[in-house]
DNA sequence: CTTGTAAATGTTATATTATTACATAGTGTT
DNA sequence: AACACTATGTAATAATATAACATTTACAAG
């Protein structure tokens, strides 16, 4: 059973306006989208985002600074992270495919390093931008 | 045979700095430290380490905003990056396994998208962090 | 050797991303 | 009520990265 996170009215309204969102979002892109509702300060909106990547809502694409809710009805995890963005168009979607996550999750090599999370950032070209 | 890319003055001072230094190293740490050699202006810096990173001498650690060495006698590719990031005392190394790097470049799936780069980052505890 | 061109450099200013510090308010439990 | 915990508000500042413009260097073609 997925623990149930009651979201706060800034971590509501965060998470509301990323998820009606096409892409990922930038921090400060967010703030001027939420000024309108009350939330003035860019460490309203990073508190937010940090207690929401948490909690597996959201996402951070790192090589984008950008922000994106999770596909895959919350990650319950949110600790196996994969996507795929596209150079081109800067589309990005979350990649679900269990053969990878469970080959990554399972990975392990004779550092005597123990794993417990992953982050993969697949590049290249969606199929709109191939055909231009 | 591999393309031979022979630095310019800046970009050899960075790389050697890069490279001497112990893990992955941020931008400013990296200005700070070549002021002396006459780069004063943090547009050097960043200039130095795009070419840098685009022929594959040192990589960057996304999740850090850091740049490391590249550990394997220069990744002729550069477009295929696995790292291994302990969480505690934030030391990094390149992963070279080509089981996983052959499993990634190979990876696809029905997006329709064609994959020409990615980038891994495990995050967890490493030998000695373990042990503590 | 000179002309063209691409790469690299120098410099100033500015944009973008993220955190520190401190005060206050809400929420649920004992 | 007392406590602990989470969330919020606000101002200031730190850290990361790029834009714009002028100049110089490397090097190949003619
Ligand atoms: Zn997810
Ligand atoms: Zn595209
Ligand atoms: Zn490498
Ligand atoms: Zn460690």
């Amino acid at each position: 059973m997925e623990k149930q996170h009651n979201l706060s009215k800034n971590q509501k309204i965060i998470f509301d306006l990323i998820d009606k969102s096409r892409g990922p979002m930038k921090a400060y892109s967010i703030l001027f989208n939420v000024q309108k509702k009350g939330i003035k300060a860019p460490l309203q909106v990073y508190r937010a985002l940090d207690k929401l990547v948490e909690i597996g809502k959201i996402h951070k694409i790192e090589s984008r600074n950008a922000f994106i809710a999770c596909q895959n009805s919350s990650c319950q995890i949110s600790k196996a992270t994969a996507f795929s963005i596209c150079e081109s168009c800067e589309n990005v979607s979350e990649i679900s495919n269990s053969k990878l996550s469970k080959y990554l999750s399972n990975f392990s090599d004779n550092s005597g390093m123990k794993y417990n999370k992953y982050n993969l950032e697949f590049f290249g070209l969606c199929k709109k931008c191939k055909s231009k």
